[in-house]
DNA sequence: AATTCGTCACGAACGTGTTCGTGGTACCTT
DNA sequence: AAGGTACCACGAACACGTTCGTGACGAATT
């Protein structure tokens, strides 16, 4: 019985029953015990939490292309970051509240470090940047890694309060109308990277 | 009982005892009533907490100044937004995750598509700048807004990992160093800002 | 060698969100 | 006016996270 211990057994459970069956007394019960046992070694739920994202991000940084333009290579460690992310939609939520710990975590916040610096970035704007890259693909796995029916239904009640809009109180909605709308995750994401990195380029003073 | 009773007991009730304590079982209480009964009305508890952030919401258009620069004028809306929401980081939470949904919330995002459009921005990328616009206030709110020493905590923490990390597996987090942590969330949101209105500013071609 | 102290596993217990079967009431239909 | 139907309030029930008091085991000290 230890936190790795701990963290096998909810590991176990998330591939044979998914991440829903992972709770405080699912992992008690396999390791024989009762639930707060666990509260030994695991602080709460998001501690377990990072630690199982953790292990998830183990073989993102390797994803990273050898050679290319830095930003493409960037855009694609983000891309695979996301994907992580999308496939857990929970941990996505942890993810936006916690900061990021554990060494696999650190690993991929180096990399971004390291190819932000490649491309000229100061150190001081790089690691503001760091946070806000990171960000975008972790809120897009939040709202779009919903289970699809959820989703769906989200769209269609946000379309109709977008189309039943008055367009004498709110003028500008009615006017971009669908533009609101359109683009699925994945365009969406890759053009919000394109225009963080533009700013963060464009912002090459030291912030402070 | 109806969905604005709901609602208005949930207000009565965080003004008086905290959002912590508004709790389905609490507010089926006040109405005396069970617990079960206020789901004809209320989804979720993200349902009822999206209500309660849209009246939060309600005073938050009025807060943009009326002369001055749109970019201005644009920036202290958000942070006005970023104000309500540090306020109650159990709400930033759920907006991360929902659409904003409600008259107030649509009102804001009225407004900050027409400062946009004031800015030149054309509809389709004013339409998708402004979940990049809403998010970073509200991970700022989710991250800074925890209660202090638990926000102290998670600070010393994660100096100490950084601190310690091995220069030769992690070489840009042991460079970066301190640059990581340094700021408060207030200089590192009107920051962060600069640079989504920089890079939104640059992408004036429409994305699709 | 005996005793004391500290650490940790245990499970009962509290408050939580959410679901569901039951029953009553009000309105609409015939 | 009488019957049926649809809606809705109710509270019991389930699974969950988390806390806490209890007890036992092992090690260090006297």
């Amino acid at each position: 019985m230890s936190r790795q211990g701990i963290v096998d057994a909810a590991l176990v459970i998330m591939r044979e029953e998914g991440l829903g069956k992972v709770t405080m007394r699912r992992i008690a019960t396999a390791l024989d015990t009762g639930p707060g046992s666990l509260y030994v070694y695991v602080r709460d739920t998001e501690d377990l939490h990072a630690q199982i994202l953790d292990t998830l991000l183990a073989p993102v940084p390797a994803a990273v292309p050898a050679t290319g333009p830095w930003r493409d290579r960037l855009k694609a460690l983000l891309a695979d970051y996301g994907r992580v992310l999308q496939t857990h939609p929970t941990i996505a939520r942890m993810a936006l509240s916690t900061q990021p710990s554990g060494p696999n975590s650190l690993a991929v916040a180096d990399t971004i470090l390291g190819l932000l610096a490649e491309g000229g970035v100061s150190d001081q704007v790089a690691a503001w940047g760091l946070d806000l890259l990171l960000l975008y693909p972790t809120a897009i796995a939040v709202e779009h890694g919903g289970s699809p029916p959820q989703k769906a239904e989200g769209m269609a009640q946000l379309a109709t309060q977008i189309a039943t809009a008055d367009p004498a109180q709110y003028p500008n909605v009615a006017r971009a109308g669908t533009a609101l709308l359109s683009g699925n995750g994945s365009s969406r994401s890759t053009w919000a990277l394109d225009v963080l990195l533009d700013g963060i380029l464009a912002a090459q003073s030291p912030p402070v």
